[in-house]
RNA sequence: GGAGAGAUGGCCGAGUGGUCGAAGGCGCGCCCCUGCUAAGGGCGUAAGGGUGAAAACCCUUCGAGGGUUCGAAUCCCUCUCUCUCCGCCA
């Protein structure tokens, strides 16, 4: 949510910044709103005002054995004008929130201009393609063979879903444990375990709604739950409402937790795979820091995601993503991209963005400011650390064999009770 | 699932219809005293919103939502959450 005294004070500023993303933000509307807004709300304050006084006046004479009966008098007309002028203020009210909820965040001034993907920038590369003597099978040919069964995840749950056997199991096991392991122990994470269904108002919180409502699977029963499109939802949650001391900052967040997304707009997109899929593993970094610290914590949030794949050895390259492609609650986010030979191309592995104070708003989150003693919305940043069914995908593609097998990555093996091959 | 208790400011905790936005304490800030330290004293200290150039003024908020009333932290109803006991249970 943006601020929303920055939108009155410099609503040309926003329109302009907004824009970038090519939205447009409709001046006129809300000028009315606001101004409609303000009427409303001014004359609902001088009606409380006045019945406030007409009552306390009824205590006072009371007290001093006066006839009280001129102010109940009084009292009872300014409450029913009151009734209305409050009804018309909550409708204002709801109207201009639902209107702030649906406008995305600022861009940072560093983020490339462009409409769509094709204008991202890159702005590094790490590793070379392995170049092959043989022809690189796709994960899922290779996959097959050793473990990866969809024929019995479309059986039970239907397309989208995946059944891993044995070694495959157990690789894809090694990653998540490997990830958390380097985020914990080198990179200074506090691993959290966090809830996989969460309310509408966690959603709230960090942006999947009100917009993107068909991107998530709601669960039936008494009260409306939704399965998690990310950790980030419970996790960054875990400052909602609070007021965090300047001490306790940064805070770093990991958790290792499956994400399930209903891909409603993905029709056709990705079908044959892991790629794309309903339910998928992610370890996902999140961090909570003051706000002048936010783009150091950017670079460095993105960094740490970088290293798995670094000790992973998978050739990728990184993508600051322009104005058009930039998350509806972002500010700047760099896509991390792994190069898988079964496609020949890079393919996204992480995201990880700034929200500055976007969800810390709609959350309440806020920390005390030692220089103005005042609570002020703090900074979120999160970031896949990384994708586990997606960096399966590239390890099986990028260490196949000739013969249909796969060599495990040196960082794995610790975790793979040290086999070298599966 | 059954029975009971509770939810108040950064934290703890008092407050059962009328200057209560809320005693007291802790914490925090400024000042004083004490030649260091420890202790002591004084003052201040919630958040959100609105109007305004500013000073300032106004409104809201005592878990949430409704109700009663001229007036609700306080009375009534519903819900959520927490705790205790019983039952069930991975």
């Amino acid at each position: 949510m943006l601020d929303s005294k920055l939108l009155r004070s410099d609503t040309e500023g926003v329109a302009r910044n907004l824009a970038r993303r090519g939205y447009s933000l409709d001046l006129a509307a809300f000028r009315t709103l606001d101004e409609h807004r303000k009427q409303v709300q001014i004359e609902a304050d001088r009606l409380r005002a006045e019945r406030n006084v007409a009552a306390k006046a009824v205590g006072m004479a009371k007290g001093k054995g006066e006839d009280p009966s001129e102010f109940l008098k009084r009292g009872e007309a300014l409450t029913e004008a009151l009734e209305h002028a409050e009804a018309a203020l909550v409708k204002v009210q709801l109207e201009s929130d639902e209107w702030l909820m649906g406008l995305p965040n600022l861009l940072h001034d560093s983020v490339p201009e462009g409409r769509d993907e094709s204008s991202n920038v890159e702005v590094r590369r790490y590793g070379t393609p392995r170049v092959f003597n043989f022809t690189p099978l796709d994960h899922a040919d290779l996959g097959v063979p050793l473990g990866l069964d969809f024929d019995a995840a479309a059986r039970i749950s239907g397309a989208r879903f995946s059944v891993l056997r044995g070694s495959l199991a157990r690789l894809h096991r090694a990653l998540g444990q490997f990830m958390l392991d380097l985020h914990t122990i080198e990179h200074g994470y506090q691993e959290i375990y966090a809830p996989y269904l969460v309310s509408a108002e966690a959603l709230r919180g960090t942006g999947q709604l009100p917009k993107f409502e068909q991107e998530l699977f709601a669960v039936g029963g008494d009260r409306p739950l939704y399965l998690i499109p990310t950790a980030e939802v419970p996790v960054t949650n875990l400052v909602r409402d609070q007021i965090i001391s300047a001490e306790q900052l940064p805070l770093r967040y990991v958790a290792h937790t499956p994400c399930f997304r209903s891909e409603a707009g993905a029709a056709g997109k990705d079908t044959r795979g892991l790629i794309r899929q309903h339910q998928f593993d992610k370890v996902e970094l999140v961090q909570i820091v003051k706000p002048a610290d936010s783009y150091a914590a950017l670079e460095q949030l993105t960094a740490h995601a970088e290293e798995v794949l670094k000790r992973l050895e998978l050739p990728y390259r990184v993508l600051a993503l322009c104005a058009g492609d930039v998350g509806f609650g972002s500010t700047k986010t760099y896509d991390l991209e792994v190069w898988l030979p079964g496609q020949g191309k890079y393919r996204e592995i992480s995201s990880c963005s700034n929200y500055e104070a976007f969800q810390a708003r709609r959350m309440q989150a806020r920390w005390r400011n030692p220089e103005t003693g005042k609570p002020e919305p703090l900074h979120t940043l999160n970031g896949s650390g990384i994708a586990v069914g997606r960096a399966l995908v590239a390890v099986l593609e990028n260490y196949q064999n000739a013969d249909g097998s796969v060599n495990v990555p040196p960082a794995l093996r610790p975790y793979m009770g040290g086999l070298e091959k599966i």
